[in-house]
DNA sequence: TATTTTAACGCAATTGAGTTGCGTTTTATT
DNA sequence: AATAAAACGCAACTCAATTGCGTTAAAATA
């Protein structure tokens, strides 16, 4: 991970890395809202975006659906690298805590063209109910 | 489809009778921003805007997917109605032209479930190259 | 037809996520 | 220590979409 940092010329600076880390005990996908909420008071937004744009551009952390189609991020996995992403699942938003999760499991069939369309690539969000929310109610 | 005016408490007015035309004479999705063009000379974009929030709820038309997530809407079938929508098929947004496109062939597995999960709709967006864009390269 | 109700309208101002410019600071390289 | 390059902060900006409010026009009722 660390390695990423070097190899993509990113620079290691305390807020860079305490970013890196919120992603790493974070179990699920973090909103720009959340992110900006935990670093407001030591770190100015726009470095914040320009932090999660380089990260998404190293292969640290990639791009995940959101309900209100707002910026949210996950950490990738190793397969990942600058310019590199690889995220063949499809993902589930709950439509009651308003949480992100990948669906690491979920199968994804190999659709190259459907009558005529030429199929490049294509995403699956389902909506439901997580297990804490099910649980909850 | 004038029923749906009448019993959803929806006045004739001429902008409205023709934004209808519109979306009815187009044989795919319709931008905010294409709207706005054609009308803007007559019509305040707050009225356009405004128009389409009550023709979706009356079931007269419908949110399609949009690759800048901009609000884009088709005109629904005819099992649509106020506060009552049911489109159960693929989307495709061709990387090259920029439109939507209902693929109402494709057929959507039945998904109540996944690893726990319990999952009320999902969407499928596939991306790719539609057929005109495909007859032009 | 005249009156009343209510939706639709226009205009101005606002919201809010995300971006851009630019000068300054900090990190890493030599 | 000197230099190059990335990261930063601040202010201003963009752009889609929304809100408030007073006015106009359509439909319902008398």
């Amino acid at each position: 991970m660390n390695n990423l940092f070097i190899k993509y010329g990113l620079k290691k600076t305390s807020f860079r890395m305490e970013l890196l880390s919120f992603f790493q005990s974070s179990s699920s996908s973090l909103t720009v809202k959340k992110i900006i909420k935990k670093f407001a008071s030591s770190v100015d937004k726009v470095s914040i975006y320009r932090a999660l744009n380089s990260f998404e551009e190293s292969g640290l952390i990639h791009k995940v659906p959101d309900k209100k189609n707002l910026l949210r991020y996950s950490l990738c996995s190793s397969e990942c690298g600058p310019g590199k992403h690889s995220h063949d699942h499809a993902h589930l938003l709950c439509s009651i805590c308003d949480e992100t999760f990948c669906l690491d499991d979920f199968l994804l069939p190999n659709i190259k063209s459907h009558n005529g369309y030429v199929i490049n690539s294509y995403k699956i969000v389902l909506e439901g109910s997580c297990l804490s929310c099910q649980a909850r109610a």
